[in-house]
DNA sequence: AAGACGAAAGTGGTTGA
DNA sequence: TCAACAACTTTCGTCTT
């Protein structure tokens, strides 16, 4: 068995957060009573294994193809060749009928990507995501405008849902909301598309880490260092009080970096973590609340707030 | 005046009959 | 398919600094 990462999700069955990512078999699985919870798994990795013994020139799969740029490089098109001197009548219009249809829907499709993937670039770009992204999104609109998924949505929430599952499964999540400002689409239509593509095409999400969006938000903040990894190791307390489960990640993420930067004088406004994390102050004040509560950072806090408040006070 | 706090009502999504 | 439900938001009044 390889494993190759953890999750931070929960078992259903004895609640143990110990889960296996189990990528040779397809599988999720629990450690501690071994229910496997996902056994559909998708694997979007690339396939780098040898096929034959020997080494030799058989691997899987041709030269590299790129899903932005709009044919892939590979257009196909039906019977050029084919001997139509050698066809009944009722052959040969049958012949050009499809023919006709398959240029028709064909061209359709080429024209909706071609515009899609345009978008796609500019919205990339406009959040600064990584290569890798912009690829696997472009791949997921190219699945879904293939089986027919965008008639009746705009192309441009698909695009937006493309790459809002592509953050995701690169553990580099953007919100709804900035997906949403960057495309100019509604953030709920986003939503509403991002969940029908993903469950049409049987791409097997599994719910965000809080810490994935620390380091985003706490640069975009300002807070440093020694904040941040303060705020992961909140997080990681937290977890294990069971305060992470069945809260939205953003949330949980944006209290944790709250406390952080109080208990290291970095004070910020809860305005202004919510406004970074797209969440409203009272979501803060309510995690925040319970990250108190639960591990007990009362004391620790009040300490903080008067040392800043002595720091404060040398400075006038 | 700005920030924090918390109550109350509203929203959209999930779940289970 | 519908109602119950939990999380989250919006809004607003009050308290603190």
């Amino acid at each position: 068995m390889v494993v190759t990462s953890q999750q931070s999700s929960r078992c259903p069955e004895c609640g143990s957060t110990q889960l296996l990512w189990n990528k040779k078999k397809g599988e999720v699985l629990c450690r501690s009573c071994g229910l496997v919870l996902d056994d559909t798994m998708i694997d979007f990795s690339q396939e780098w294994r040898e096929f034959d013994e020997g080494g030799s020139a058989v691997r899987r799969g041709g030269a590299p193809m790129t899903y932005t740029q709009y044919d892939r490089g590979l257009g196909t098109e039906l019977g050029t060749r084919a001997d139509l001197s050698r066809m009944g009548r009722k052959d040969r219009s049958k012949f050009f009928r499809l023919r006709k249809w398959q240029y028709r829907i064909s061209t359709a499709i080429e024209r909706n990507l071609k515009m899609a993937l345009g978008e796609l670039k500019r919205v990339s770009s406009f959040l600064k995501l990584p290569g890798s992204v912009e690829e696997e999104a472009a791949r997921i609109y190219t699945q879904a405008v293939q089986r027919g998924l965008v008639r009746g949505r705009s192309m441009e929430s698909v695009v937006a849902g493309a790459l809002y599952t592509a953050c995701r499964r690169h553990n580099i999540p953007r919100t709804l909301e900035e997906m949403s400002e960057a495309s100019g689409t509604d953030k709920k239509e986003i939503g509403r598309t991002y969940r029908f593509v993903t469950r049409e095409l049987g791409i097997k999400m599994l719910p965000s880490r809080p810490g994935d969006y620390i380091p985003r938000f706490a640069s975009a903040l300002r807070l440093n260092a020694k904040t941040q990894s303060k705020a992961i190791d909140i997080l990681e307390k937290a977890r294990q009080k069971a305060l992470t489960s069945g809260r939205g990640p953003t949330g949980i993420a944006a209290a944790a970096l709250y406390v952080a930067a109080l208990l290291h004088g970095e004070k910020r406004t809860q305005r202004e973590v919510a406004d970074v994390a797209g969440v409203t102050e009272v979501t803060i004040r309510n995690r925040y609340k319970e990250i108190l509560d639960e591990l007990k950072l009362e004391k620790m806090l009040q300490r903080a707030l008067e040392r800043a408040e002595k720091a404060a006070k040398r400075r006038r």
